[in-house]
DNA sequence: TCTGGGGTCCTAGGACCC
DNA sequence: TCTGGGGTCCTAGGACCC
């Protein structure tokens, strides 16, 4: 028998941010999205005062913001993602078999061989993740990945470990467990199977009929009802390799300009293909877009479109110029921009291009390209760049409430005064 | 005034082929 | 004029996730 650990950081952006700011304890903390447009993460005193509604307008927010001394911060990637990585470094010593499922969660998969005392390892994991990096979380552990997030959610209430083993344990928790928070089932399943009169976790898995289940909700649906069974259909992912990777941004403000959008075109696709290289990738075709404002009224514009490439390339400049090229497509004078972006598709490991990437394309400039990234490694991003790029770039977004990179940037790095 | 960004998987249906 | 059946591949769009 097989056997699934979730373990997930509690609010995750927050708990970054207090590592750093020891003043913040015991303070309510969000943390805003790119261009501080909405609140997209909340600690446990912000729920607990009523915050905690993803997504909702700081704007809206400001005043029980001010009334509650909350503590506000700008998204800031960089710290995130490396205390990610120091996370997910340390739960690696935990098991061999782990799937790192996003930016604060991994799953971890043990066999049916050894023995484990999985509220010890639960409790285990805990203390090395938190003693190392400052950052909480929560372990779940059962027999198939819908019932280890399910743990983890019971988790969280209940002291940080959950182990769910005992069928009778489990049965009882599911009469327990609503519906809409069992994973795999959002806001459109939730209203069908409300009609079919399933209401919690142990509805579904009860409900006698598995075609119907099957026809209204796909094999999505079936799958989480087996996974509620005890079932096990969702494996273990071991690849970490992205096969769609993009970069987009709301702007600080309305862009009519459009030498301002091949510029920040250029950018966005600087930043993709530094993804797609960080993986020894490359993509097949490339597709830029550029919108309207949707909240604000009046007429709006979508536009649109692809390239499709004949070799695979992770090629910087050949991404910028392929860019540029979709905006002389979609760009319609007379209106105010409030977003861009820019996808690659159709990625593939760089080894299974056709032949072999680094001679195929004279036209790639692959020595270049890693020339760039290196020098960028070493002296920070964006040392160097395309000219394309611009140079003041005033569309960038907003981030008026940020952190330092405490742990990337030399600059940043945490000071701390002795008096 | 101010409303995020980045992914995955699945299915239906069209295009095409024999 | 009458006009089958079966298969594959691709894509857009839906749904979901963090």
């Amino acid at each position: 028998m097989k056997y699934f650990a979730l373990v997930d950081c509690n609010s995750f952006y927050c708990s970054c941010e207090k590592v750093f700011r020891p003043d913040t304890r015991g303070r309510p903390v969000i943390v805003l999205s790119n261009n501080d447009g909405c609140a997209i993460a909340f600690n446990k005193e912000a729920k607990d005062i009523g915050f905690g509604e993803m997504c909702e307008p700081f704007y809206k927010l400001k005043d029980r913001i001010r009334k509650h001394n909350v503590a506000v911060f700008s998204s800031n990637y960089a710290l995130y993602d490396n205390m990610s990585r120091r996370v997910m470094r340390i739960l690696h010593e935990f098991s061999p078999r782990m799937e790192v499922y996003s930016v604060d969660e991994a799953f971890l998969e043990y066999d049916g061989f050894g023995h484990y005392d999985f509220e010890q390892q639960g409790r285990d994991i805990r203390n090395a993740i938190y003693q190392r990096t400052g950052i909480p979380v929560g372990v779940g552990i059962s027999k198939t990945k819908v019932l280890a997030k399910m743990a983890n959610r019971i988790a969280k209430e209940t002291g940080g470990v959950c182990v769910l083993n005992e069928d009778d344990r489990i049965d009882e928790e599911l009469k327990k467990f609503p519906l809409k928070k069992v994973w795999g089932i959002g806001r459109k399943s939730l209203a069908k199977f409300t009609e079919l009169k399933i209401k919690t976790a142990y509805d579904l898995k009860t409900f006698p009929d598995d075609h119907l289940i099957q026809k209204i909700f796909t094999k999505v649906g079936r799958q989480v009802q087996d996974e509620l069974r005890g079932i096990s259909c969702l494996e273990m992912e071991d690849s970490e390799d992205l096969k769609n990777t993009g970069t987009s941004r709301s702007f600080g403000y309305d862009v009519h300009n459009k030498h301002e959008l091949s510029e920040a075109l250029a950018h966005f696709a600087t930043h993709a293909s530094l993804k797609l290289r960080r993986q020894k990738s490359v993509c097949f075709s490339i597709s830029a877009f550029i919108h309207t404002n949707p909240h604000k009224p009046g007429p709006q514009y979508f536009g649109e479109d692809s390239i499709v490439f004949s070799t695979g390339t992770c090629d910087v400049m050949k991404l910028i110029q392929a860019a540029h090229q979709i905006l002389d497509r979609i760009y319609k004078s007379g209106h105010g921009y409030k977003k861009a972006g820019v996808m690659l598709n159709h990625v593939v490991p760089a080894g299974e291009n056709q032949m072999d990437i680094f001679q195929e394309d004279p036209s790639d400039n692959h020595k270049m390209n890693l020339v760039m990234d290196q020098i960028n490694k070493r002296y920070g991003q964006h040392t160097i760049k395309s000219a394309a790029c611009g140079l003041d770039q005033a569309w960038k977004t907003v981030a008026d409430y940020k952190s330092q990179r405490y742990t990337t940037a030399w600059n940043e790095i945490l000071k701390i005064k002795v008096s």
